[in-house]
RNA sequence: GGUGCGGUAGUUCAGUUGGUUAGAAUAUCGGCCUGUCACGCCGAGGGUCGCGGGUUCGAGUCCCGUCCGCACCGCCA
């Protein structure tokens, strides 16, 4: 037997005990006389104590221990005379009277502690030594409690899980897929599965009318702090329900998961807004709602008055930020610089002053007089103290530039606390996307999206005026789920792939095996998938996924420690019949 | 595909207007130390300044190219 126990477990109540501990040398304190030695493993910590006086040979050795040997120690719990209150077993230390080194280790790259000295792309190339410090030790536990906790309540409310295959086939609508040749049928590929949308689908058809996977899904798109290559989901879909259904089950879900992993309890039922109203009122469609600061549409209210910026605009909007009327020059010209670097793109910023005394002081104060500031300000509930922050242009741009500097602004002032969670869901998004590139419809979520009933009359008049019955989970302005109720009707199905500008042949070709089944009596199904990934993270209160997945890519796709993507032999390629063409 | 920031000791970083032998902290190694837990004290070793080219009497520093990393935009149904 290696060891008896762990690391992390001995207290003072075990105090005389013989025990044998296993783990690495994560620090040693050599006070001449005697030595101290800090034996870690997944558990914890516990001390080891070697005194010259009562066993010189053994203190000698354990002096010559380098950090990350792995060692065997065993000896007698002991209450130390000093303890450390900083430490789970800092009241006791082991008495060690038999030591064996079961592996050297070399000088590690970066200091194996909380507070690493090593930089992110070290980390990533030893991953494995990375994984042995606590933060993302505890991320990968916290991982693990998760999809047990997953698991758990969908098995109790009816669901099975059901694998679904891993190589199926490529189709061209939405990310881009990661293929994988094939050797029997050289020239042909599999693709990695963006999602198991069709098959989970397919799996309503054949009657298992409650279920759920979680699952890996890979997208060959560029990378974000929140976004993988491959990214794990909870994936799920239920037959015979309507969209509230589906909501209410799994805000039982959220509900759950948020009181076992974060003891955090919601009492309400979480908000269901409309995406128009989103767009309309944050200018986005995954508004952070630990805040206000709504936008206010003064476009009508500015016009007229030679001010050929907001003359000429489509939309004019404006935030109120509370109490921010003190903001010096430094400042609102740091917001300006902020709007205008170019991933925001906005032309200039628009600042009012709605100083405490009452007095209104704006950048346009040229054009507009105190008494048209003061009806904006009016219009828009601002009160003295207040600041206004106005963009104006093209709307679709401004909306977009407005959210950021939105969410900039409740940054400073400290308005998204990362232990408040705010979910809501977004419903009612537009079926159907225009790409002016291509001239055609896109699916916004895919191609099985239903409509909601009542716009279905519009769809071969007005697509792009479609609301599509899906919806979002969205918390704290993350997009942790989305799903949709399915058309499960052929011939809705058919005026989809038409308004998408897909021939009948093509659809067949691409999804041939779904509209088969479809023959077949589908029932009436819908479903949902959440970032599992993104969740875990947020459990963790962190906004990258990197440090929640154990071995995970770089900002370039890459694996730095596995050293991949990289070539394939010639045999290889031989077999598949693929020759490598020159860059060029 | 694009924008910004970065690449100097094992590691994290500093490096002035282009000017003597490129520094600090930490880690490592050696010595001393019997209650440390960021142990302490003394000493030592450690550099292809990402790579290539250019300007210059002289380049870590300026210019051009290139590679790599991070954040973001595009993209991600």
């Amino acid at each position: 037997m290696y060891r008896t126990n762990t690391c992390g477990e001995l207290k003072l109540s075990d105090t005389g005990k013989k025990v044998t501990l296993c783990g690495w040398v994560q620090k040693s304190r050599d006070l001449g006389g005697m030595t101290f030695i800090d034996l870690r493993d997944r558990y914890g910590i516990t001390q080891l104590v070697f005194n010259m006086e009562v066993n010189s040979d053994l203190c000698g050795k354990a002096r010559k221990l380098g950090r990350e040997y792995v060692v065997q120690a065993t000896g007698t719990v002991r209450e130390r005379s000093n303890k450390n209150p900083k430490m789970p077993t800092g009241d006791i230390e082991i008495d060690v009277y038999e030591l064996n080194v079961l592996n050297k280790s070399e000088l590690p790259p970066f200091t194996i502690e909380d507070d690493t000295d090593g930089g992110e792309e070290l980390r990533m190339k030893y991953r494995y030594l990375d994984l042995r410090r606590a933060p993302v030790k505890n991320n990968i536990v916290l991982r693990h409690r998760v999809a047990q906790e997953v698991r758990k309540y969908m098995d109790s409310i009816g669901f099975i899980e059901v694998e679904t295959p891993v190589l199926i086939k490529s189709t061209p609508e939405g990310a881009r897929d990661f293929v994988v040749p094939s050797r029997m049928q050289p020239g042909t590929f599999y693709a990695l599965p963006q999602s198991p949308q069709t098959l989970k689908q397919l799996l309503m058809v054949a009657g298992f009318d409650k279920y759920f996977q979680i699952v890996k899904c890979f997208r060959d798109e560029d990378l974000r702090a929140d976004r993988q290559p491959e990214f794990s989901q909870i994936d799920c879909e239920l037959s015979f329900v309507e969209r509230d259904d589906i909501l209410n089950t799994f805000e039982g879900l959220a509900k759950y998961l948020f009181k076992q992993i974060r003891n955090v309890s919601f009492d309400e039922p979480f908000r269901r807004i409309p995406y128009s109203e989103a767009m309309e009122l944050y200018g986005s469609d995954k508004p952070d709602l630990r805040f206000g600061m709504q936008f206010n549409d003064i476009t009508g209210m500015v016009k007229g008055k030679n001010f050929v910026v907001f003359d000429s605009a489509e939309y004019v909007g404006a935030i109120c930020a509370k109490g921010c009327s003190e903001y010096t020059r430094k400042q609102t010209d740091e917001l300006t610089e902020f709007v205008k670097r170019p991933q925001i793109g906005a032309k200039g910023l628009v600042y009012i002053k709605y100083n405490t005394d009452g007095t209104l002081k704006s950048s346009a104060d040229k054009f507009y007089s105190p008494e048209d500031l003061k009806a904006w300000a009016v219009a828009m509930n601002a009160e003295p103290g207040d600041l206004i922050l106005v963009l104006a242009g093209e709307k679709k741009k401004t909306l977009q530039a407005l959210s950021e500097l939105r969410l900039e602004m409740g940054s400073r002032l400290g308005l998204r606390k990362k232990d408040v969670f705010v979910p809501l869901w977004v419903v009612d998004f537009p079926l159907v996307e225009w790409d002016a590139e291509e001239k055609r419809f896109f699916a916004m979520h895919h191609p099985f999206t239903s409509p909601v009933p009542e716009d279905l009359p519009l769809m071969e008049t007005e697509p792009g005026k479609v609301r599509a019955n899906a919806y979002d989970l969205v918390i704290n302005g993350v997009e942790i789920g989305g799903g949709s109720i399915r058309i499960h009707d052929a011939a809705v199905q058919k005026i989809m792939f038409k308004v998408l500008g897909f021939t009948e042949a093509e659809a067949e070709e691409q999804f041939g095996f779904l509209l088969n089944a479809f023959r077949f009596g589908a029932p009436p199904h819908g479903g949902i998938a959440f970032g599992f990934d993104r969740w875990v993270a947020m459990f963790g209160g962190q906004d990258s996924i990197r440090d929640f997945i154990a071995f995970p890519k770089n900002n370039s796709g890459r694996d730095v420690m596995l050293d991949t993507p990289a070539p394939i032999q010639a045999k290889q390629l031989n077999e598949l019949m693929i020759d490598i063409r020159k860059k060029g």
